[in-house]
DNA sequence: TTTCGATGTATCGGTCCGATACATCGGTGC
DNA sequence: GCACCGATGTATCGGACCGATACATCGAAA
């Protein structure tokens, strides 16, 4: 027990996916994956690094430039890669669609950053799980601020306004992404293999 | 000294000042404030009431209804009060506009929330230093997209884009703000005591 | 009358962060 | 040549906060 809440392991084992690295590297790669959306730290990176190791989803050690092999004689320190038992694993994760998924904003954005590798289906299910949290939160809130609106000063209802616009925007956004979804369902036959189109998204570009 | 990050500390003491309250209401005033924003669960207020019932901020039991004196015979169980103490605390944690306050998300937040309360010149000094904040991460998340954009899918660019324009949304969010606080700021001689003005914000309420 | 949801207090294990401490390496300037 | 500096790189510690959970009481609905 005790495993859930590791947003870390899916990122990492994510980017280990696609070519090992190093844990500098690793941290970049990841902020630079979830952009603005969030940032962590080496506090709780090298922590899981060590989990995976004992677990054995990822393995010390390897050439660090998989990609150019020209310059060598160069060695960096210490170089991850995922193992087999870590794919398996990272599709296991990838699979989740359940309230863990979309009641965590964290969880959600992690698990967004890897849509090009997660069937159509769940992807679906996520989004739309997504959604409904979301709106659940903007009834509570609407009703929490009508409820108590005479009590609030200015800058404590700018606040409130502020918040409620940010999650009706994501509501919106969760929308068109909903609607491209469903548009590229249709298009195609049934059941897709998701792994062979990993530079598009289904929808219009536009 | 391990004392930074108790955003909860100003916000426990922030509704403790308009009146004395037991634990489960502090908690659901403490949502309503944040709405959106940010929520927060009994695992941390109760360790932190206890902690600052231990330094003498806060103290213990007191008439429930301070402001409903009709029925009687009613008792609620613990009911924490401010103290002459936590009084000072809270102005001298008020007062505080350096990098702590608008590098993080929650301290911006939950000091914002009491604005009302703040003299208008700290005011002015956390809206710009977060919105340069703000922007330094913008420049930053831009340059790493422009940097990575033809490694990233479909997906990714997404997440990126719309982590982007939340932040742009923000940005504009505080112009807003130091535009009316500035506003008002000319408006008025200088020094203002802000504790007398308690239901309006600076600038235009459309 | 039992069952249910709201009120109410409290703790434990766990995740993640911020600060910090190192150590190495390729410049840039003197 | 060498001192300095910022980027690269690995690692830990204390602490804040959460989620789940465990209770216990009360009024109202079934």
């Amino acid at each position: 027990m005790g495993r859930r809440g590791g947003v870390l392991e899916l990122a990492v084992l994510g980017l280990l996916q696609e070519s090992p690295m190093h844990g500098y590297e690793l941290r970049k790669r990841l902020n630079a994956l979830l952009g603005a959306f969030r940032a962590f730290s080496y506090g709780s990176l090298y922590p899981c690094l060590k989990d995976m190791l004992t677990r054995g989803w990822i393995a010390e050690d390897g050439p660090a430039d998989a990609g150019a092999p020209a310059l060598s004689g160069k060695r960096a320190k210490i170089v991850y890669r995922i193992t087999a038992d870590g794919k398996d694993h990272f599709q296991e994760l990838l699979s989740e669609s359940g309230p863990q998924v979309w009641e965590d904003d964290d969880h959600f954005g992690v698990h967004f950053a890897f849509f090009a590798k997660t069937e159509a289906e769940v992807r679906l299910r996520i989004l739309e799980g997504r959604r409904r949290r979301l709106e659940e939160r903007l009834d509570h809130v609407r009703a929490s601020i009508t409820r108590t609106r005479e009590r609030l000063d200015g800058y404590t209802l700018e606040l409130q306004k502020h918040g409620l616009e940010s999650v009706e925007r994501e509501v919106r956004w969760l929308n068109e992404l909903i609607d491209s979804e469903r548009a590229s369902a249709a298009a195609r036959p049934v059941h897709q293999a998701p792994q062979e189109i990993p530079g598009d998204m289904p929808g219009s570009p536009s």
